[in-house]
DNA sequence: ACAAATTTAGACAGCCTTGTCCAATTCGTC
DNA sequence: GACGAATTGGACAAGGCTGTCTAAATTTGT
């Protein structure tokens, strides 16, 4: 009750620390074990408190396991979109700097413990829990693809892109960007640093040469080229 | 009747009919909720058989899961490079034949019952079963990549395309072609011929900014283009 | 129709897990 | 040092699941 400012009013300490804990070990073992076969106890072990301490936080199992997906999702949220700001809106070399972005992404918000995490859950118990995963649908992928179309149009109307469709080519980015590492993904592990640039790199020269300025609708159009 | 060529010998007929059955079922099963949520006895009342059945064609829940893998790996594999064998080698229409073809590799390979099957359960136990799915990397996506990179190549060698490396050019086929289904594909949904066929579309339109005919080495190269 | 093999239903033991209760202990704060 | 809240460890009931066993019913080949 003191402490006006910056309330870690009621809660002494360890307490908060103690949920942290739980929930962090709740996501690791989820991911390996899936729902169904997550134990409690195990959990309680890995988290480093009682088993008791869990039921006391969270209620139940399937509290447990929603305040996990609450909290991946939203850090995760948080990471990209933190990462969207570094986007090179004024690229002094562009395909430097994509694949920079690129890697950045890749290394931060989708090889990163959280993105895996976030990404098997969703994939093992999406169907179970619809409107859970509906608003992290939303929230996420929704939202992000909307920020990278932005600024891909960004890129086009300053005239270093030409794109027909900022989201088509938003989403295909980032398919381009992870072209070599979905096997790796699909397997729960996580690619090596060199993975994760040869992919970034591979898949911005394809990007560009696609969507590089220089565009012809099909038709031949030599004319505008006027350097 | 006999049939000394091809044995159905001692087990008479429903035999092997039950055994698939059960297969059958303990695929849908075990991806719905996991290998630890899984139920025999849900698996055999879906099957229609009794639980001994189960127990007697199969041994144990976990001789069924790897029975069940084994199941989906062979037919997916087949699946997928039947399809491979209808790339258009000579296309008369290459963005149209490459649509086609890709709309193939989707419907009948990726979106379908054994290709979502597969693909879960490789996300979900991938980790707890190495051995068996590294099994599965090198007969699947492995050879496919090959086979799909080979036909690229030949595509190229032919002047109807410009590849530095067909190998990672398959991989991005592929990533581009799906890139719109991705989202569906984690939460476990199965995309309308709409959606499949825009993708697909869209996919081989970028590929094709990227590699068709002309090409320029990322190196400026403007002797050549006087435009 | 007969004999062998297969399938079935049900019961069963053994094990594990969830979630609750409680008494003893520790921790943070005054 | 003392107080109240949080934590601990252990016991506990209730329920679920696997895998085995058995005797009866059914199917199959001949």
């Amino acid at each position: 009750m003191k402490l006006g400012v910056s309330p870690d009013t009621f809660p002494p300490r360890s307490h908060e620390a103690k949920r942290i804990s739980v929930v962090d070990a709740a996501a690791s073992v989820f991911c390996r074990e899936g729902f169904a076969g997550a134990n409690i106890d195990l959990i309680a072990v890995e988290a480093g408190v009682s088993r008791q301490t869990v039921y006391n936080h969270h209620g139940d199992k399937e509290k447990l396991f929603i305040a996990v997906v609450r909290d991946l999702t939203e850090r995760c949220n948080a990471g990209i979109f933190a990462t969207i700001a570094t986007f090179p809106d004024r690229p002094a070399d562009l395909e430097a700097d994509l694949v920079a972005f690129a890697e950045r992404m890749n290394r931060n918000c989708i090889c990163n413990r959280d993105g895996r995490f976030l990404r098997k859950l969703i994939q093992a118990e999406g169907e179970r829990y619809p409107e859970l995963f509906a608003e992290w649908r939303e929230q996420g992928p929704g939202r992000t693809w909307s920020a990278l179309a932005a600024r891909f149009a960004r890129l086009a109307y300053a005239g270093h892109l030409s794109i027909d469709d900022p989201d088509v080519a938003a989403r295909q980015f980032l398919a381009l960007v992870n072209a070599e590492l979905q096997i790796t993904f699909m397997l729960g592990g996580t690619p090596t640093e060199e993975e994760v640039l040869r992919s970034a790199t591979n898949g911005v020269r394809t990007f560009l040469g696609a969507f590089a300025k220089r565009k012809m609708p099909a038709g031949k159009q030599p004319a505008l080229a006027h350097a």
